[in-house]
DNA sequence: ACTGTATCGATAAAAAAATCACGAAAAGCT
DNA sequence: AGCTTTTCGTGATTTTTTTATCGATACAGT
C-alpha cells in the first residue's frame, strides 16, 4: 500500500513553517518560493510544488501571504487542533523533550508522562507529571490519548507499544533504536538520532580523499 | 556539487549494522540479504548493492560473514578510528547526548563540552568536563578536534559554528534548528527532531479520512 | 493606461532511486 | 558426483524525485 503524499514534500513542509513563522513575528506579510528557497536550500520549483500540495495559490509578482501560508501548512499537516500526547521513559532524552516548549506550533501537547524509575514517579517536569508505567494503558483511555512519544531504553519498546496500542493510540513517535512492531493501521515515525553520523564520518573521508588528490 | 556517494545509502548502513551488532553479539556467523531485508523493511537488492558500495563480496547459498560485514562498513563509513569530538551547549538535549555512551560503536568519542551557564561550567557528566564556551576555540586546536556537536539555542548556533571552524573544525552535526552558515569544505549534518512530526500528524489525518471513506 | 518585471503554476525533461529479473556460483543433500 | 536450492551480483526497467522551461498573471512604476 502506498502512501498518499510525498513523505519528503511532508518533511520539506515543517522547515518552510519555522522559517514562515519567524518572518510572520518580524511583521513581514508577504514572502515567495524564491525567498523560501535562499532561506531553505531547496529549488524554488521545489518549494513551489510543495505549498501547491496545501492547495493555496499564490499572487504573481508578490508571491504567498505569510498568514494564509501558515494557515495552509498547519491545516494541511493537520496542527490546527493541538493533539494531547503522552510521553513514555523519562530519561535523559525524555526529560529533554519534556522541557521542550515549543511544541504547541507543532500541533501537540504533552499531558503526561510515564516511567518504570520509582525515583522519578510522581515528580512534575514542566508542568507534566510523571506516571508509573502501570498506569499507561488506563491513563491514555481516560484521555482519549492518540499519539505517543517513546523514550525508553530498546529492551522495553515494544512492549511499551503494544500497551500504548491497547490504550488506543494511533501513532507513535519513536526515539528508539528499535524497530517496532505495529499493525498497519497505527503510524510510526522513528528519529535516529545516530543516523546521520555516518554521513558525516564518510564525507569527511571523502574530502580527505579530494585534498590528496588535488595535490 | 555533487557528493560522490548516494546519500541514503550511507544512511541505510548504519541501519543494517545495528541489525549485525546485535547478530554479532549473539554468536551469529553468517547473515545475507534477505535476513537484513526482513529486520529492516528495505528490498534484498538495495540492500545488495548498498553491500556492494563497501567492496564486500558475499558467497552464494551463505551470504555475508558477519564479522566482514562490520568491519567493512566500519572502514567504508570510516568509522574505524575513534574520533575525538567536542559538545557545545550542555542544555537538557546536551545532556543527554553526552550520557549516551554506545558513540564508540559509531566511531567518535566526546571529550570535552562547552556552556556559557556558569552553573553547568566546571561540572563533569559521563567522565566529560564542561568548560567555558570562551576555551572552545583553544581547546579545539590543542586536542586537534575535527567534529563538533552543536545543542545550544538557536540564537548563538551561528557563532558557536564560526568559532569551532576557526578552531579547526571539519565536520559539525548540527542538534540546532537553525541553518548554519559555513564554507563548502566543511560538513554539516543537521538532526531536526521535530521534523517528523509534520509525518505523524499528516498520516494520522490520512488514515481518518480513509476510515470515513470505507463507510 | 501602458510597460516591464517578478512570480506563479503547470508541463516537460532529467536525474536519481528503487525494484525487477535472471544468470552464475557455491553449499548441502541424496 | 550430480542435483537442488539459496543467495549473490548486476544490467534493465520502473518509479519517484528533482530540476528546467515557459506562458500567464498581477503588481509597480511611469
Amino acid at each position: 500500500m502506498k502512501n498518499g503524499v510525498n513523505d519528503s514534500a511532508i518533511r520539506r513542509l515543517p522547515i518552510y513553517y519555522r522559517h514562515i513563522l519567524v518572518m510572520h513575528t518580524a511583521g513581514v506579510k508577504f514572502t515567495s518560493a524564491r525567498i523560501l528557497s535562499e532561506l531553505t536550500g531547496v529549488h524554488q520549483t521545489q518549494i513551489r510544488k510543495d505549498i501547491a500540495l496545501t492547495g493555496l495559490v499564490g499572487i504573481p509578482k508578490k508571491g504567498h501571504n505569510v498568514n494564509d501560508l501558515i494557515e495552509a501548512i498547519k491545516s494541511f499537516l493537520n496542527w490546527g487542533n493541538i493533539k494531547d500526547t503522552v510521553l513514555v521513559g523519562a530519561g535523559n532524552l525524555g526529560k529533554a523533550i519534556l522541557k521542550y516548549d515549543k511544541f504547541k506550533d507543532f500541533g501537540i501537547q504533552i499531558v503526561a508522562a510515564f516511567d518504570v524509575d520509582e525515583e522519578v514517579i510522581g515528580k512534575v517536569i514542566n508542568n507534566i507529571k510523571i506516571y508509573s508505567v502501570e498506569e499507561l494503558q488506563s491513563i491514555c483511555i481516560q484521555k482519549n490519548i492518540k499519539l505517543g512519544i517513546i523514550c525508553t531504553p530498546p529492551d522495553i519498546s515494544q512492549k511499551v507499544t503494544d500497551e500504548l496500542i491497547l490504550g488506543g493510540i494511533k501513532g507513535i513517535w519513536n526515539f528508539t533504536q528499535s524497530q517496532l512492531n505495529v499493525p498497519g493501521e497505527i503510524v510510526v515515525e522513528t528519529v535516529d538520532l545516530y543516523r546521520g553520523l555516518g554521513v558525516i564520518s564518510k564525507r569527511l573521508s571523502e574530502k580527505k580523499i579530494q585534498k590528496y588528490k588535488k595535490k
